[in-house]
DNA sequence: AATTAAATAGTAATGATTACTATTTAAGAG
DNA sequence: CTCTTAAATAGTAATCATTACTATTTAATT
């Protein structure tokens, strides 16, 4: 792969954005850097970076898709209330999926696992 | 809500087909016994259905959503290699929620757990 | 049988994402 | 340093799933 300027700077964004961003965040934080890079450039950057493992790719029920820099398998919460992606914590998780793997006779490569409640900060 | 024919033939519909089918699938099915029912009926009602809790809409990264008639909570695999959707077995779901909540000090409402890799069909 | 609001069919619109194409550019070879 | 070439880009069009809209139909009540 080739370098680019437009790819360091989608990188840079998902890492220095932190929540969790968007596509169509990612492309007006890159704006500002590369006022004219196309938003086909930042979908095809963010797919190649998950291509090779830089960045994942998370899937919100009924939301578009979020980007994450943290590769450590987790998994998120989306908040009801203020529509946030936060990562959580779970102890057992390589134990969990060699359970569910056993249990059911197949073979996981990689998981989704998602969460619709409320965050921390929205708790009344 | 009022009774209609075409709620109760996308329902069963979902019932019958088994295999967590998609809306264009069941949108198929349901033709065979109303043929001019529309798609716009078929998403409608598959809302509703969820709202009410009878189904559950099933999200998989990169496809479109599915629905299971299945309540109870319970994760998901997506075969990579046949693309179908399979209700997964996992002894302590309960247990990993409130495991969770507690961890990471939020309340979860709903979840969707899906899994991605090699049913036991396809292993070679 | 008349009334009324919910549900429908058919179609248009939306929103996220992907595909296409002419142009630009990174990077290696001479 | 210049030439070459394939990868990457910008800008735009197309796609796909899903939702919204509207005139018409229909379930259910009076």
């Amino acid at each position: 792969m080739r370098y680019s300027k437009q790819r360091e700077i989608v990188y840079e964004t998902v890492i220095s954005c932190g929540n969790h961003p968007t596509a169509e965040v990612i492309y007006t934080e890159a704006r500002k850097i590369i006022p004219n890079i196309s938003l086909g450039t930042v979908y095809r950057n963010l797919a190649e970076l998950v291509n090779i493992g830089k960045i994942i790719k998370v899937v919100v029920p009924g939301d578009s898709d979020h980007y994450d820099h943290t590769i450590k398998d987790h998994p998120h919460l989306f908040c009801k209330e203020c529509k946030s992606v936060m990562d959580l914590k779970i102890n057992s998780i390589n134990n969990l999926i060699k359970e569910i793997e056993l249990d059911n006779q197949i073979k996981i490569v990689s998981n989704q696992i998602s969460f619709i409640g409320v965050c921390p900060k929205c708790q009344n």
